[in-house]
DNA sequence: TTTATTTGTAATTTGTATAATAACAACAAA
DNA sequence: TTTGTTGTTATTATACAAATTACAAATAAA
């Protein structure tokens, strides 16, 4: 399978989209460009994000906008936009019923995983779009400070 | 399925492991029996656990043993002994350097989503193979008392 | 109004990670 | 010595993410 980067391309998508507002125009086509993918794909992001009512977009003119502040998007939000309940830990449902372990490892793995999914969700509940914009913002920053000194 | 049961198959082979023992032969064929997996499967992820120092096995002799107690095996152990350091969210290793997001967004990323998979992996320490077992040992009792009153 | 550009979405193809299968050497026990 | 098992590698099959292709619908500029 190839490994799914759709979460860590939406935050990138997002956060282009606040950098670079008013400066270059925000199509599928440049922000593909950034993200390297296909701006298929990038379309298909800001669908789901838009139907998580992240994002306002215009069918036909190239000006996406967030639809609050970033302050107030956290990554749990984005994550569930664009990888709805996809599982953390994957069960494996086909297991013999008839066998003891076999017939009820899935509500008993179900229970445990949901705990650590739960601290992790909480985790990026705690971490908004403008934490992850501030900071590279300030490792653009201390890049070009570095650059200009050496 | 394609995606990776590794972990959920590694804990359902050592539950097997400690409530069969001593009752049918601990073959790679009779557990994968009860996994529905391939035997190759369950000898290769044997072969992780017993390189973690979680797992007892001899070559030719169908007797695997728990290294330790089921109380001192975490969920955790056995994560990192089958999945190795395989991130729980995938960043986007291919971005455009030149741009101020794509070249910032990677290490930015690992930052926050650090959290996050410490939080998890931290709740999966707490988590002993002990209470899973526990807890397949309860549900299938009271499957039985069920069974017998219906 | 016409033309060029873009979004939005579906269908198809391609690439790749995972698991199944096949094959066999090394070892153990009857 | 025979049979059965573990341990390991190589090959094939499968599932799914992403790229590609295609095109309708919307917008904006000429």
């Amino acid at each position: 399978m190839k490994i799914s980067t759709r979460f860590s391309d939406s935050i990138h998508l997002l956060s282009f989209i606040v950098v670079y507002k008013g400066k270059i125009p925000l199509t599928s086509n440049t922000i593909a460009g950034s993200i390297q993918t296909s701006p298929v794909m990038v379309r298909q992001l800001m669908s789901d994000l838009r139907k998580a009512q992240l994002l306002k977009t215009t069918h036909g003119t190239p000006n996406p906008q967030l639809a609050r502040p970033a302050e107030k998007i956290s990554l749990l939000d984005i994550y569930l936009a664009v990888e709805k309940d996809k599982p953390l830990f994957e069960i494996d449902h086909s297991t013999n019923p008839d066998c003891i372990v076999g017939g009820n490892i899935q509500p008993t793995l179900e229970q445990f995983y949901q705990q650590a999914e739960i601290a992790a969700k909480a985790k990026l509940a705690q971490i908004k779009l403008a934490d992850v914009i501030d900071t590279i913002i300030v490792r653009q920053t201390e890049k070009e400070a570095k650059k200009s000194k050496g």
